[in-house]
DNA sequence: TGGATGGCGTACGGTACCGTATGGAGTAAT
DNA sequence: ATTACTCCATACGGTACCGTACGCCATCCA
């Protein structure tokens, strides 16, 4: 049998899948525009043949890359937030901290990446529209199951996700030494019933 | 004397000022990588020999951008943020009016093309810092000017803007055609005494 | 063991840029 | 009229890409 062989070679990694997750940490560190085929390559210690290879154009990858994403986070909602009775208040809190906090960069800059991606995008702005449906709604049941009423929820849902986006948009740390105080005061602002 | 000729000929327009101009056109639409040499000429009807007349290189190009939206930010900031006795509630529901709605699309075109650029380069990230610095300012004194304690006004403060800027970044268009009444609801939230 | 196929390298043409060097037309000053 | 200065065009070299054509080699399969 040549099943011994399945992992023989170190850089049999390079499929389809592993040009997709280097795109993406290209895209956390330089934008949409720094997905380039040969610097992946290189940074590969290939050259584009493989490239063109597994993808029918950069276009391709493109796509491949929104749908990882998007799966990413549909996943990542599921587990963040479904509803456990009684602890509804915490879950919401989590939610905000999660983008808030400085560790998650990564997240938060593929986030933001992805977003201007979108602005002149049309694929780009379908997923993002999908993905955002997904947390408003998701968002609101939390909300729902601590009985907000259900415009109230879906009003704070916006709420929450428009206010832990804007906040990673802007340069707050050297506002007040108490910006974390003002953070906490905010998050409950958002989630108190 | 020549003062006759001061206006005299047609494109005489193209000086430094009107290339900044052009290139703000193209940061709204295409962020900074759209800020490109031969095709600012190009729109203009001229070539690149005109553009390294008026600038030293492209990064010169850059920075006058970046200081022409800067002083217009800061002139908008206090003529909207200048307190109105007993009419500070309408001035803040303004505020966020004004970035939410349809119009202003170029405005909020170039904030976050800027927002974007400033997290990879630090020359533009300062000014977003001084930017934001005056925003928060400005409005926590229109909290504090209708009896909101300090703390209290510069978390609304920071929450009022992360809200303006994350809410641009979503598509929420399609989450509910009751959205207006929801941002409306958020708005008196933020605002609220 | 010969041929098919997967995975990648090489080489090339083409495009879109940046920046420089230089010239040239128009205007202003002497 | 000569000079000088402003403003722009032309031409060039260089870089960084995208995409394609084609070739090479290892592996698998009959």
């Amino acid at each position: 049998m040549t099943m011994k062989l399945e992992n023989a070679r170190p850089r049999a990694s390079l499929d389809r899948n592993g040009w997709v997750e280097a795109a993406i940490d290209m895209l956390a560190e330089q934008g949409v525009q720094g997905m380039r085929v040969e610097v992946l390559a290189k940074n590969f210690g290939v050259t584009k043949g493989s490239f063109y290879w597994h993808f029918k154009d950069r276009q391709d990858l493109f796509t491949a890359v929104l749908e990882t994403w998007r799966d990413g986070r549909i996943r990542d909602i599921h587990k963040q937030s479904v509803s456990t009775p009684g602890r509804e208040h915490e879950q919401l809190l989590h939610l905000i901290d999660v983008y808030g906090a400085t560790r998650n960069r990564r997240g938060i800059s593929i986030e933001l990446a992805v977003r201007e991606w979108a602005r002149r995008d049309a694929q780009a702005a379908a997923v993002v529209e999908e993905v955002d449906a997904w947390r408003l709604e998701c968002t609101r049941k939390l909300f729902v199951a601590r009985g907000v009423p259900d415009d109230e929820a879906k009003s704070r849902s916006l709420l929450l996700y428009a206010y832990v986006f804007g906040q990673s948009l802007m340069a707050c740390e050297s506002y007040d030494p108490r910006i974390g105080d003002f953070k906490h005061w905010i998050a409950e602002l958002i989630v108190k019933p």
